[in-house]
DNA sequence: ATACTAATGGCACCCAGTGCCGAATGGAAG
DNA sequence: CTTCCATTCGGCACTGGGTGCCATTAGTAT
């Protein structure tokens, strides 16, 4: 499974042993995203895929798990970036307050890559296939605050609270993404600030 | 599509025309997680469970659009109620109490029926497959609460802050029911109550 | 050249889901 | 009882995602 692999382009020190990998995930990714934006999510084929590519079908399931993945390239990777992120933390900011920083941080897009991201997020929230699909992967982001959460109020981080306070935020980061991707000019970061600061005050009451 | 007939055993009043359908919605749910429970939902195909219900597979999926619906049942009957439910509060009542008590009241089950919506939430929740599809179903579920949030805010239910309420209902409702599955003794409407308490002392900093 | 390693991709297979269409089952009209 | 009609049933063939198996290919090291 190319998927888990740190080095899919072989760029690291090993001498490289074996036949070397005929494409990488992002490029597939990119084929991929290229395709759906012409004939949309579900015409387009595995095996139109892999085409376009320039390898056989049985080889993509070998760069991805599902066709379902596709858009999310190294999602894990990120998900490291957050965790990093929370551990650099200090440790008397408030637990909401570093929470916040971390979802408004781990959502920051560079300028350049705002149409791109708004094109795959676009795919990701609004195929229902992969709306689906996306709940496995955001368990995952879930984990990573309650983890950071459980540890700074010293619980388990499957209790309530971290559970609770996770799948709170994971809602206010999709519910700005939606925002996001109604309103064309709308600044991303704005928007999770304003969802945040909306529940601070809607719940103090 | 038997699936949104709402008489499908013929005790309405219409005098039925043509052949009588051969079983129902609920008898295949039953069927169907009667098998789940001995084999798992993966190791089940659909043509055991047709054939379990004495059907042809073709026939299954006239009365489910697919497995994955199965241990749903009749889920948008349960959002008509949770709608009539929050028409009928006072307008008085601040926003978060209304929507608060309609969560906890959409969320209470008769005693004798615990054992099996424990079954069935354990599927719901713990099978990948299932957890994925059921984000679909939940969106229907926000979309209620959204709807209600709107027009009690007096903007569109599709703006930020009706969205971001709906998706925190959700996460606090799945966050408690996580904890009811794990602990047996657990009571939900106790979970969520406290899940909800949790969140706004937690906001209020 | 040989041996070893790792990726490729064809093939057959399973399963979910769909379109098509004839057969079965009922009530109502003659 | 027969005819007509509405509705469901279910077989058949097909698409498309995903997997196990295994021979083939393309590299490195000796």
């Amino acid at each position: 499974m190319p998927t888990d692999d740190g080095s899919p382009a072989g760029e690291s020190g090993a001498p490289r042993l074996g036949r070397r990998p005929s494409t990488t995930q992002a490029e597939l990714s990119h084929v991929a995203l290229t395709l759906f934006a012409e004939r949309g999510f579900d015409d387009t084929t595995v095996e139109d895929i892999a085409a376009a590519a320039g390898i056989g079908r049985r080889t993509f399931f070998r760069y991805f798990a599902s066709k379902n993945d596709l858009p999310w390239g190294d999602f894990e990777a990120q998900l490291d970036g957050m965790r990093h992120h929370l551990d650099g933390l200090p440790d008397d900011l408030p637990l909401m307050d570093a929470v916040c920083a971390a979802v408004i941080e781990f959502n920051r897009i560079p300028p350049e890559e705002v149409p791109w991201h708004r094109q795959r997020m676009r795919l990701l929230l609004g195929v229902p296939a992969l709306l689906a699909h996306s709940t496995l992967k955001f368990q995952a982001w879930r984990d990573v605050v309650a983890e950071y959460a459980g540890r700074r109020l010293g619980v388990p981080a499957g209790s309530l609270e971290p559970q609770a306070l996770a799948w709170t935020m994971l809602g206010i980061a999709l519910s700005a993404y939606e925002q996001w991707l109604v309103h064309e000019d709308a600044d991303l970061t704005e928007l999770l600030e304003s969802a945040l600061r909306m529940l601070g005050e809607r719940f103090a009451s």
